[in-house]
DNA sequence: TAAGTAATTGTTGAATCATTGAAATTATAC
DNA sequence: GTATAATTTCAATGATTCAACAATTACTTA
């Protein structure tokens, strides 16, 4: 396959230069793209969701709302280690809590979370 | 937070030990938990998405059903690099692909990845 | 059958990272 | 003030990951 140049604009010609066959698709697809910043922060959505323990917590969360011990009984794991994991869920907004008193109550951010973990769900199942 | 066993179920009960709050949301999830094998499943779906590389090639696949150089092309890396993903988008399912001639036209696997990837995409737009 | 092209695969290396637990810290309740 | 829930800092460990190069397969056509 034809070298693609990225390393700057005089010599991205290269790319036109490549042996692609599909012209008319490669260049439609090439106006939709999606652009670099969005498709990072997709990936990082994608890859906190990318744990099994964290997996387990919202499946769990998928079903009634829990504080951090809860979680940590229900994992087998110290509050420290569900905490972490929190954390980075909590980051990409996939959920949210709500404080009453010294505990953290955790639960989905959104039905759009629920979907897009049953979309995965039904996928590796089936 | 209380220890919690995890080596053998003679100790087991050291789980239900645990300074875990709301019993009965705890029992009832503990109960509909899914079991390692699919969650480890899952997680395994996921980290395939969460490379911001292989997202452009899902995206570029939900416009359009593309050979590998047309890829390549789109992307500006060597067929050896996009065949790489393409293999892990493959094992997971994500993607299928059809042989015409020495050519090998990639497709998403079915528009239930397509939910699953456009789900994605709107919570990280939103 | 030989040459050329599309794609896949094996391997390697460097870099990065990710999960976890212990201990320290914050914040709340009593 | 003390105990508890949770978070954070820090460290260690081990594992992973991506891209590049080379070799190979498979198909087409000259």
């Amino acid at each position: 396959m034809t070298k693609l140049a990225t390393l700057s604009p005089t010599v991205s010609r290269d790319v036109c230069d490549a042996h692609y066959i599909n012209e008319k698709s490669v260049k439609a697809v090439q106006k939709a793209m999606i652009d670099d910043a969005v498709a990072e922060a997709l990936a990082e959505t994608f890859k906190v969701l990318s744990d099994p323990t964290r997996v387990k917590i919202l499946f769990a969360l998928s079903k009634a709302e829990l504080c951090v011990c809860d979680l940590s009984a229900l994992l087998g794991m110290n509050d420290s280690a569900v905490s972490h994991h929190l954390r980075l869920l909590r980051a990409l907004k996939l959920v949210k809590y709500r404080r009453e008193g010294r505990m953290a109550y955790y639960s989905l951010d959104d039905e759009h979370i629920e979907k897009l973990f049953q979309q995965g769900l039904e996928h590796v199942q089936e």
